[in-house]
DNA sequence: ATGGTAGAAGATCTA
């Protein structure tokens, strides 16, 4: 079973791209961020036309997320229930697998400035996700938590550590956050498979990023014990930033037998 | 040199 996760920024500007991508990677679960549109006006019909069932959690401009699934999806569950907002950010849903694989998508806060509210939020956000994963891990079941955490992990996983040092996405709290999550049982798929150095998920579109290779590595899926056993590898699709009017972020792919 | 890019909304905010 093929799962990604893809921060498309506005399904809406993107749907010819985000077609054609999805056509491309070839995956059986795609969890996407900042759709940046209601659930109303989410494009099911074209969706579920391309086979997809679709459980999706929307707002008004921003944030935004849905599991797109080859599979039936049973039990979903929208927002963190410990996280009392209105901002679109989580969902959840058992996909119908010959063997069901239990998904979460996420988005969480960016948090810029720091500090300041936006980043009390952040923080906030990653401790009920804490919670969350934490519920979830009792199940002993193939878990898999994926999305645009808007966390650099560590040095190495951005072109230059210094150009990051005061912003929201690498500070201490937010990376001790981020392996509090692992340090439950949560292993992040790429660091157990390929876990090469600087190797980016999002490249900024001011500057010449990409060209450059200037990018962070923000998007992860996190694994349960039970799904890390059957994950076989990582591929970071890097080709989706170089198409006309691309998202910033690329998706990643986690391959597991099924 | 306090810029630069993108999207949605709407005469800014978020990222």
């Amino acid at each position: 079973m093929r799962i990604a996760t893809w921060n498309v920024n506005s399904i809406k500007a993107r749907f010819p791209t985000v077609q054609e991508v999805l056509q491309n990677i070839d995956c059986d679960v795609v969890c996407l961020q900042e759709l940046k549109c209601e659930t109303d006006a989410f494009p099911y019909m074209e969706l579920e036309e391309a086979g997809w069932n679709c459980a999706v959690l929307g707002q008004k401009s921003y944030n935004g997320v849905a599991i797109l699934s080859k599979y039936p999806l049973e039990d979903v569950t929208k927002g963190l229930s410990t996280m009392k907002d209105d901002q679109a950010r989580f969902i959840q849903a058992l996909v119908m697998a010959d063997r069901p694989v239990r998904v979460g998508g996420l988005y969480l806060p960016n948090g810029n400035p720091a500090p300041g509210p936006k980043f009390d939020y952040k923080l906030e956000w990653m401790a009920c996700l804490l919670d969350h994963a934490r519920e979830r891990l009792k199940a002993e079941e193939p878990y898999i938590l994926c999305g645009d955490y808007n966390t650099i992990p560590t040095a190495v996983d951005c072109w230059d550590e210094t150009k990051w040092a005061d912003d929201a996405l690498a500070l201490p709290e937010t990376r001790e956050a981020f392996r509090r999550i692992k340090n439950l049982g949560m292993a992040d798929a790429f660091e157990i498979t390929d876990g090469r150095a600087h190797q980016y998920t999002f490249w900024d579109y001011q500057g010449g990023a990409f060209q450059k290779d200037h990018g962070i590595r923000i998007d992860h899926l996190l694994v349960s014990p039970q799904a890390a056993d059957r994950l076989q590898s990582v591929e970071i699709y890097r080709k989706a930033r170089s198409l006309d009017k691309p998202s910033d972020h690329v998706p990643v792919i986690g391959v597991f037998e099924d």
